[in-house]
DNA sequence: CGAATAGTGTCTATAAGACATTATACT
DNA sequence: AGTATAATGTCTTATAGACACTATTCG
C-alpha cells in the first residue's frame, strides 16, 4: 500500500441545469433539442462541458445557460443538486455531471431565430411520468430537482423566485399549488404566509387590478428560512428511501 | 458557434467521506492523517481518487472507507453531499471531489498497528469553530455534512443509524441532543418519538439494566420518512442563505 | 429507604384546517 | 344590482412545550 507509480483516471466534467418555471399554473422545465450525437434530436437539459481546466463549475452553469437559452443568469437563484457520474451514462466516455437547480419567474417562449431557438419549456408532468423521454439520465436529474424544489418550498422563501419582483399572495399560492401539485385553502394560506416574519413584505402602496378587488402587492422579504415552515399536506404517507 | 475541433478539459475525480458517529455524547467525525503531499501530516477526511475510469463513485467511496479506516461499509448508510470543484482546491491540479455522508454507530478507536492506525475520531466542534485545521476544503465539507445530518434528523429515521441495532429511547434522544447541540425534554421526546408510526418498533420482550429502572429496547422501524417530523428547536431564528 | 433512571399524565399556548363573512373593484 | 376576487374572522382539533407524578431497579 505504498505509493505506486500510478495515476488516477481523468474524466470529463459537465454541468446540467434544471430550470423550473411556472406557465399556465403548471410547473415547466427548460429543455433543449440536442444538435449533435449522442442523443441527437432528443430533448435534454441545457448543459455542457467545462470550458477549460480553470473554469469554476457554477460559472460554467451560468455560461451554458446563457449560451443555450439566452437567459439572464444574473437574477437567477442557482443551487447545486449533486453529481451524477454513473459509468456508462454518457456513451462518449466517463463523464461526471454536476447538476444545478434554478428557479425562474414566468418567461416567454424562447424566440425563434435566436441561438436559443431549440430551447423550450415543457411540463414536468410528462417527464416525471415517463411519457416524455430525455437524453442521458436527465429524467432522474429532473426528478431530483423537482423534489428538491418541493422540499425547499417548505423551509425557504424559494417560492418568491418563481414570481416577478412584486406579486400578490394568490400568485404566491399558485406557486405552491403548482409545485406541490395540491390545492390549498386561500384563507389559511393567506394567514400562514402573513404569519411568517420576513417572508414577504408589502411593496409600495400600489395595487393591481384585473377583475375583482385589487390585491396588495408584495415582494420577497429579508428572511430566507421560514419560521414556522409551510408544511405541505401529507401526500398520503408514502414511504420513501434515499436515492 | 459551430463545433470547433475542441475537446473539454479532463479533471480528476476524488471522493471524500464525512463519517459521523457519537462518542461520549458528542458528535465526532473520522479523520485521517495524510501521509503524502500535499498537506502531508495534516488531518483530512478519508477519501481518494477513483481507481479506474470504470469505477462507480459510491463504490469508490466504500472502497476508500475500507482501505483508510477498515470500516465495515456494508451496514453503513451512505448519501451524497455534493460535488466540490473549486479551481485551486487541490494544488496538484483540477480535482472535483464528490463528498458522501455516512453515519456509524459508536465504534472503538481504530486499533494501532492496522492499516487504519492513522485514522481517528475527532469532535466536530473544534472543526466547525475553526480551532482544528483540515486539509483542502474539508472544513467546508464537514460543515455541510453536519448540517445535512441535522436537517435529516428532522424528517428521516437517520438517528437510528447512530445507534446499535437495538437501543433505548434515551439513547435515541442523546443522538438528537448531540447532533442538534440542544437539550430536549425526555418526556416530550418520548411522547413524540412514540407518536411517529413506524419510526421505532419494540425489539423483543427483553430489557437492559444499568442503574435505574430497566429501559425497553427498540429497533429501527420500517418507515424512513417521519410523519409528523421532529422539529428541532428554533436556533434563535438565524437567517441563512444557500451555500 | 434513597438514589437513579424509565415511563405516564396533565395543562396551556400555539398552529392547522374547515368554513362564513365582509370588502372593493369591475360591468 | 350582479359578479368576481381579495381580505378577515371564527371555531374546532391537533400538536408543542412546560412540568408533576408514578414505576422499577439497585445498593
Amino acid at each position: 500500500m505504498s505509493d505506486e507509480p500510478w495515476s488516477p483516471p481523468a474524466v470529463l466534467i459537465a454541468v446540467d441545469l434544471v430550470i423550473l418555471t411556472l406557465r399556465a399554473a403548471e410547473l415547466h422545465v427548460l429543455l433543449v433539442e440536442r444538435g449533435i450525437e449522442p442523443y441527437e434530436g432528443a430533448q435534454a437539459l441545457p448543459g455542457g462541458f467545462l470550458n477549460n481546466a480553470g473554469e469554476d463549475i457554477p460559472d460554467a452553469a451560468r455560461r451554458e445557460l446563457q449560451e443555450e437559452a439566452s437567459l439572464d443568469t444574473s437574477r437567477l437563484h442557482l443551487e447545486q443538486l449533486g453529481a451524477y457520474g454513473l459509468p456508462g451514462r454518457d456513451p462518449r466516455g466517463r463523464v461526471v455531471s454536476v447538476a444545478y437547480l434554478a428557479i425562474a419567474p414566468g418567461l416567454p417562449d424562447p424566440a425563434a431565430g435566436t441561438d436559443a431557438a431549440d430551447a423550450s419549456w415543457k411540463p414536468v408532468e410528462g417527464i416525471l411520468s415517463g411519457h416524455r423521454k430525455l437524453a442521458f439520465d436527465h429524467r432522474q436529474i429532473v426528478t431530483d430537482g423537482v423534489e428538491r424544489a418541493r422540499s425547499k418550498l417548505e423551509h425557504s422563501a424559494l417560492a418568491t423566485a418563481f414570481c416577478d419582483r412584486t406579486f400578490t399572495i394568490s400568485e404566491l399560492q399558485q406557486v405552491y399549488e403548482a409545485v406541490w401539485g395540491v390545492r390549498l385553502d386561500p384563507r389559511n394560506f393567506y394567514r400562514k404566509v402573513q404569519g411568517v416574519p420576513g417572508f414577504i413584505v408589502p411593496a409600495g402602496p400600489d395595487r393591481r387590478s384585473t377583475k375583482g378587488r385589487p390585491a396588495r402587492l408584495f415582494q420577497a422579504g429579508p428572511r430566507n428560512v421560514l419560521h414556522p415552515p409551510l408544511i405541505r399536506p401529507d401526500s398520503s404517507t408514502t414511504n420513501e428511501g434515499d436515492r
